[in-house]
DNA sequence: TTGTATGCGTTATCAG
DNA sequence: CTGATAACGCATACAA
């Protein structure tokens, strides 16, 4: 077992026969070297397989190249795809994601903010959850950046970025009204998260202004099972609905599975859906989803633009993304 | 813009009167520390908002807390499964995670290790791809443990987590043709990833020994589009195969989905289909696929515990995991 | 361009 | 139990 550990500096300017600071240099972007004793420390670090410190580098900097992803549900479709969107630029930017998976409660986001301050993340991103103000304003007072996708939260100090989902919305209204439905239902997970209600106002809203009215159903948290469940509840009234919004894709697969496999019925001709996030199975030939596409690779690079960017733009510090219908055989017409 | 960045030990020791030794004590576990001056110590921290640099705590122990994950394709549903899971475990041993997603070459494996050196990660655990010899020599040479899942590579140093694909696609055969099949085939990608291949021969090796031969295609790299092209491969050849063991879940599905819709096939009256990873969507309605399970938990739970023991056991440097049948509808009888 | 000296925030060692 | 001091590995101001 080697307890002597890693290469350092020191030892690298010994074989090459230079000073520390030549090694420092040879590894700092825009240093003055000069060729030749830059070449002498490369190949001494090669032979003796040195690697920067980031530790001991960021202690030095105030600047770690650390940032922390923040999310829960990680397994899920659409968060996956965000965090590989995310990870991928940051590493092209030259940073590392740290990430802390959190389960659904806002205590565990302090907590993995509190982790984020303790290795002196660059930025935090917040993909889930909404963190207390005072560990934010922590963060922030200690020159940390904050990102909050899809959170809708009006604080002053990080970026927020969100999407036009009450205008989506109501684009999917029209669009049911179109192919001539008129019983409008919105199913819905019992989350409550800012992103998912503003999708279900804006639904409830353009219907009462074209006339409609919409019955709305809740149920568990966001994924496959409570799509089942809210279909189980919808089509199994009275009257049945014969057109739904579902407020994320997970939660319209379970719903179109239950409605097909369990009540027989035919979609789009007995009954339209439509989803949210264009999760890689919506487009799959069962499901075949029409649904509004979350821009996670422009979400990214607003993200990493912005982290880049050193000057503070009191501006710029809410972006909202425009959320692209993808329009499949789930509805009628086209 | 707050150039005072975050508040150190020296700090909190000036406001609470006492050392910066008293303080490090506090916030070390097993330090001996009095009640009244770890309080004192708590509160000042409490006021200015003080969090240990784990940078620098890092630095002196040897020991940085982090680990580094290195995984391709983490939009996909085993991959950020897995990913889940171990980051979940991790967490809850005190380790912390950093995401690297590396494309699907070795290179930028190579590169992602060389990351992890520079943060001086306790530990890397590799999902995808097979890094170079040198590099993982000096990962394990410079006290980085190292974590190879499903890579089936037969160097010492690493822990390697293997599953039992061989015997897996062995028991699926006699599954198959207890279920009255005979025409056997076998839907790969192109990766030829260590797991693949041994899910692929085992299958071949073991249906030779039930006196039938295997129609192997293969296409692509491993996802949804390629099931539904090798489909299109295997359906319309002169003699249909009845059963097909699919290398993945993700194969499965597309697979499955093309015969239905594209070959209006029934499943599993005219072929059965089994897959390999138990991924969420195979447990769909549209699905209700047979498949084996990735034992994703009890694999984060071998590498966290492995990675906890600090003396190093030579003997349980590799585990082979039982990967169990899911039994669902895409095979007749049961 | 180069080397020297100093400091970043910790923890470990040692004396009290 | 407590406080002073020396590392850890690096980057930088400064002098040469």
């Amino acid at each position: 077992m080697s307890q002597k550990l890693f290469v350092s500096a020191q030892e690298v300017a010994e074989k090459a026969g230079v000073s520390r600071s030549a090694v420092s240099r040879t590894f700092t972007s825009g240093a003055s070297v000069s060729p030749k004793t830059r070449q002498k420390v490369l190949d001494a670090a090669e032979v003796l397989g040195y690697h920067v410190n980031h530790l001991a580098r960021g202690l030095m900097r105030n600047e770690s190249g650390i940032v922390c992803l923040i999310v829960s549900d990680i397994g899920t479709p659409y968060r996956s795809a965000m965090t590989r969107a995310l990870t991928q630029q940051l590493q092209n930017s030259g940073k590392v994601a740290m990430l802390i998976n959190t389960d659904r409660s806002d205590d565990s986001v302090d907590l993995a903010l509190r982790q984020a301050i303790r290795y002196r993340a660059d930025a935090s991103i917040i993909l889930s959850g909404l963190p207390d103000k005072s560990i934010t304003d922590l963060c922030l007072k200690n020159g940390q950046r904050l990102v909050l996708i899809n959170r809708d939260d009006d604080s002053e100090g990080p970026l927020k970025i969100n999407l036009d989902d009450e205008d989506a919305a109501a684009r999917i209204a029209t669009a049911f009204v179109r192919a001539g439905c008129r019983k409008l239902a919105f199913a819905n997970s019992q989350a409550g998260t800012p992103s998912l209600m503003a999708r279900e106002r804006g639904f409830v809203a353009a219907a009462k202004a074209l006339g409609l009215d919409v019955i709305v159903e809740r149920f568990g948290h966001t994924g496959y099972e409570s799509g089942r469940v809210v279909a189980q509840q919808l089509l199994t009234r009275k009257e049945r609905p014969d057109a739904v919004f579902c407020a994320t894709d997970l939660l319209a697969c379970g719903f179109m599975d239950a409605a097909r496999h369990q009540f027989s019925m035919s979609i789009p001709d007995q009954i339209c859906v439509a989803g949210f996030d264009d999760i890689e199975q919506a487009s799959w030939s069962s499901y075949q989803l029409t649904t509004f596409a979350q821009p996670v690779d422009m979400i990214a690079r607003e993200t990493v633009s912005w982290l880049a960017g050193d000057t503070v733009q009191p501006e710029s510090q809410s972006v909202c993304l425009h959320a692209d219908l993808v329009w499949r055989t789930s509805i009628r017409g086209g």
